[in-house]
RNA sequence: GCGGGUGUAGCUCAGUUGGUUAGAGCGCCAGAUUGUGGAUCUGGAGGUCGCGGGAUCGUAGCCCGUCACUCGCCCCA
């Protein structure tokens, strides 16, 4: 554990890093928000029953991922995930009277796990959230905002839509015990890792990545055998909504969600470009959560993407902005270019001033800057009430007045 | 928590079967250039060879341990 080194699992974000993790952000913000999605918050940690509850005693997240610590007696968890705080708050709130409630959410989560690529102990979520509605419009107006999201920041394409349904939990009930019985009468064959997860999370054995677990797999019963008329209407309307909406998707019976509040839809945007990790965008359908937080019966849908994913699926990086450089010349113009300097900023104007060294010192500072044009103040420019303009891209240059300084600036834009 | 790979300058990497002052490119600083950047040339700074122990006359290179990073498993965005 050496001091000057960051946390295992955490990262620094320098300005490259940054403008990236901004540019995903904000592309999202302003996507969601023409679906009426607002931003909204919550803190980073929770009382550690608020995860508990909702995440279920042994699943993993809760028995070995989560950061948690004691604080005059209070038990607090760092977030895992955002769902729970957002749903804890509309509980807090009593929002659920003003459904439907539609929340667009950013921020750090914490997960105790061994990192890898795409993969942090501490990393980004954007998510959104629409709480209230237990209509399939609103899993196909959720899928669709995530499409969207993903095609605004020019990566849809290199992902594919992957979508099930866990059926209402009537479905799901009958599903799992048929599910176990078969898996049962087969333990002999099956993996390590898939015996114990027959005991915790029997659907999570369908998508096992033990070949001979895949062959087993390949003969169990599905889904669609259990479902209800009522949950395969509902799965209907969705693929249908999709499909109205030149959404491609492919259906993976095999894509499930573990815990017992999820329910209906369940859908991934995976890629192959990330490693070990392939979602890049990923959701479902809630409706048993906020119940069973203790809340009322309220249904809900929504997605989380991981900002730090989507970074590293960006081509193009974000450039900085151009700034203007201001190159003083002798004492005057030092004088000169710290008032001049503050005057273009106050107008609106990016400018950089050139700290130290002589003229060819500084037009090298103003290069490095990547700036625009340089302004240079002299003697001469004082004298005659002017500044020297110099296009960094062309090379040309002019003395403008003082006075047509700002016009002539604005020109670059 | 489990398994594989890798640690040499700020970055990317050389470094022969162990041999005496550990190198290169890029970057950084400065000069050529006291009113002109990018290009070029010259010079300079910068290294506990991840860390600790051991073997050896002698280790960046061998052995053991440890830490970090990385890839995968579990799980997940």
């Amino acid at each position: 554990m050496s001091a000057l080194q960051p946390v295992r699992g955490t990262h620094d974000l320098l300005p490259e890093d940054m403008r990236r993790h901004r540019h995903v952000v904000d592309t999202a913000r302003r996507a969601v928000a023409l679906y009426g999605y607002q931003e909204m918050s919550t803190p980073i940690f929770e009382f550690t029953e608020v995860f508990k509850r909702t995440l279920g005693d042994t699943s993993d997240i809760v028995t070995k991922e989560m950061y948690s610590f004691e604080r005059g007696g209070d038990h607090l968890t760092l977030r895992p995930e955002a769902t729970a705080g957002v749903c804890r708050a509309v509980i807090s709130g009593g929002l659920q009277q003003q459904a439907p409630l539609k929340y667009f959410y950013y921020g750090p989560m914490f997960r105790y796990e061994r990192p890898q690529k795409g993969r942090l102990r501490q990393f980004h979520q954007i998510d959104i959230e629409i709480i209230g509605i237990a209509e399939p419009l609103a899993d196909i107006e959720v899928i669709a905002a995530g499409a969207r999201v993903l095609d605004a920041l020019g990566i849809l394409k290199r992902t594919t839509l992957e979508i099930n349904t866990l059926g209402d939990s009537e479905s799901r009930t009958i599903y799992r015990q048929k599910l176990v019985d078969y898996f049962r009468a087969h333990q002999a064959r099956l993996s390590e890792d898939s015996v114990n997860r027959l005991e915790r999370n029997p659907l999570r054995i369908l998508d096992s990545k033990d070949d001979g677990d895949r062959h087993i797999v390949a003969d169990a019963p599905l889904f669609d055998d259990s479902l209800t008329p009522a949950a395969r209407d509902f799965f209907a309307k969705v693929c249908d909504g999709l499909n109205r909406l030149g959404i491609a998707f492919n259906r993976n019976q095999r894509l499930v969600r573990g815990l017992d509040y999820y329910c209906h839809t369940a859908f991934e945007f995976t890629t192959t470009e990330l490693g070990a990790q392939s979602a890049v965008l990923a959701g479902g359908r809630y409706d048993g959560l906020i119940e069973m937080m203790g809340g009322p019966p309220t249904p809900g849908i929504g997605w989380a993407a991981g900002v730090e994913r989507l970074s590293m699926m960006l081509r193009d990086v974000t450039p900085a902005p151009r700034p203007f450089a201001i190159v003083p010349v002798g004492p005057e113009g030092e004088a000169l270019a710290l008032t001049l300097t503050e005057d273009l900023r106050r107008a609106g104007f990016p400018v950089e001033l050139g700290y130290r060294g002589n003229m060819s010192r500084r037009m090298k500072a103003a290069n490095k800057v990547n700036a625009r044009a340089a302004i240079l103040i002299g003697e001469d420019e004082i004298k005659r009430g002017a500044a020297t303009v110099r296009d960094l891209d062309s090379g040309e240059q002019a003395e403008v007045p003082l006075q047509a300084l700002k016009d002539r600036l604005a020109q670059f834009r």
